[in-house]
DNA sequence: TGTCCATGTTGCCGATGTCCACATCATGTG
DNA sequence: CACATGATGTGGACATCGGCAACATGGACA
């Protein structure tokens, strides 16, 4: 938000203590991560460059390396935002449907944080493939993140008697592998030249089919 | 822009060791072309760098900008050859199974496309993903590639009467996205811990609720 | 034979990731 | 209160890479 108006080289005389004080303690990781945050947005991965993050921080390259390991290390913390935006972006599309205990708003609810994953993964292209692309592999926590909202949608479903018990084991993966190859296909693939409105016809035919196969 | 008729873009590299002394004649292209997709084999679309082709082809950099325009030039060749492999995989996948006229053999079929897919992925991660990460955006042929010989299989379904007719618009869409998000997920997911057991217990489930919902 | 163009070479530049030595600042201990 | 100490930021240096430019060479064809 506040531009670094201070770009002095020389900051590390004797000078106001409001100005220099700014990065001197604390902010600069955070920082750092929200620069680099930037730069996938715009860029994916590969636009994630440590010099170029440090000088738009207002700050010296080499200055990351006392947060970061290296460069994969500042990555990963970006892919670990991605996840977070995407989850919270399906956690937002879910608080605004109504959950009844009847099966039709279930399976409504099941479509939507669907279409809610691919309207993430076209917005935000950059910041999409760099959270699949760089995620550390820690971090597979099971109830975590866009994994974890969708097993929370399929055991309403179960809840409400629309899915079979027996079926629901494997069901998570299956929906996800889905929704995230079409949302791959979409963004690199062959599918990338779709127009919107056949777009979305094929993800209403996919997300049809899906529930019918569960 | 302009390409003065092209001499020799054909390859003579079965010419014998004596004529591989220097690469003063057709094969360089070639040549470099198959250094990258061991680049790719190996790491990736990262890991294609082409200095070092060059050095590894025994030649010179700057060598490569007389065949192609940049390193983006030979991405796209590379993944012209990792598709190239994918369809040829599953079309001898296809070429081993019995092809009759009952429905039968038509779906099993569409199982082992779909499964000789996650195989190749998983075999040759670094060529698939830089198959579709770099792909060129014209070579979207309708029927050409892996997504054509998944268009046959599906057509035979129709043929067999296993498909409804009306239900064929759609179905390649739905049938790839799902094989190609399998496979992104388990390279580079967190389903990529999965053991290989628990993998293919997950890929059958995936394939079983694909053609139940088709 | 001699010219011309395709192909390959050396030189060079800017940018990047990463390591190293040094400067600075806050803090706790004598 | 001074001083050592660890955390944090700075500048310099190195190797590598993508890409441009000028130069060299060798074959094809007039």
């Amino acid at each position: 938000m506040d531009t670094p108006a201070r770009k002095v080289d020389t900051v590390n005389m004797l000078e106001g203590p409001s100005a220099a004080r700014r990065y001197h303690h604390g902010n600069l990781r955070a920082a750092l991560i929200d620069t680099a945050v930037d730069q996938a947005r715009a860029g994916g991965a590969d636009a994630v460059v440590l010099r170029d993050a440090a000088r738009r921080t207002g700050v010296s390259h080499n200055a990351a390396y006392r947060h970061f390991a290296d460069r994969d290390d500042l990555l990963a913390e970006v892919s670990e935002r991605g996840m977070a935006e995407l989850e919270q972006r399906m956690r937002d599309r879910l608080a605004d449907l109504p959950q009844d205990d009847n099966g039709e708003p279930a399976s409504a609810r099941l479509r939507a944080v669907g279409r809610e994953y691919v309207r993430f993964a076209l917005a935000e292209p950059g910041l999409f493939t760099t959270a699949f692309a760089c995620a550390r592999p820690e971090d597979g926590a099971p109830g975590e993140g866009p994994y974890g909202v969708l097993s929370t949608v399929l055991d309403e479903l179960v809840a409400t008697g629309v899915l079979p018990a027996e079926r629901r084991p494997g069901a998570d993966v299956t929906c996800w592998a889905a929704v995230h190859g079409f949302a791959v296909l979409c963004l690199q693939g062959p599918l990338g030249e779709l127009a919107e409105r056949e777009r979305e016809a094929q993800l209403d035919g996919l997300l049809e089919r899906l529930s019918r196969g569960l």
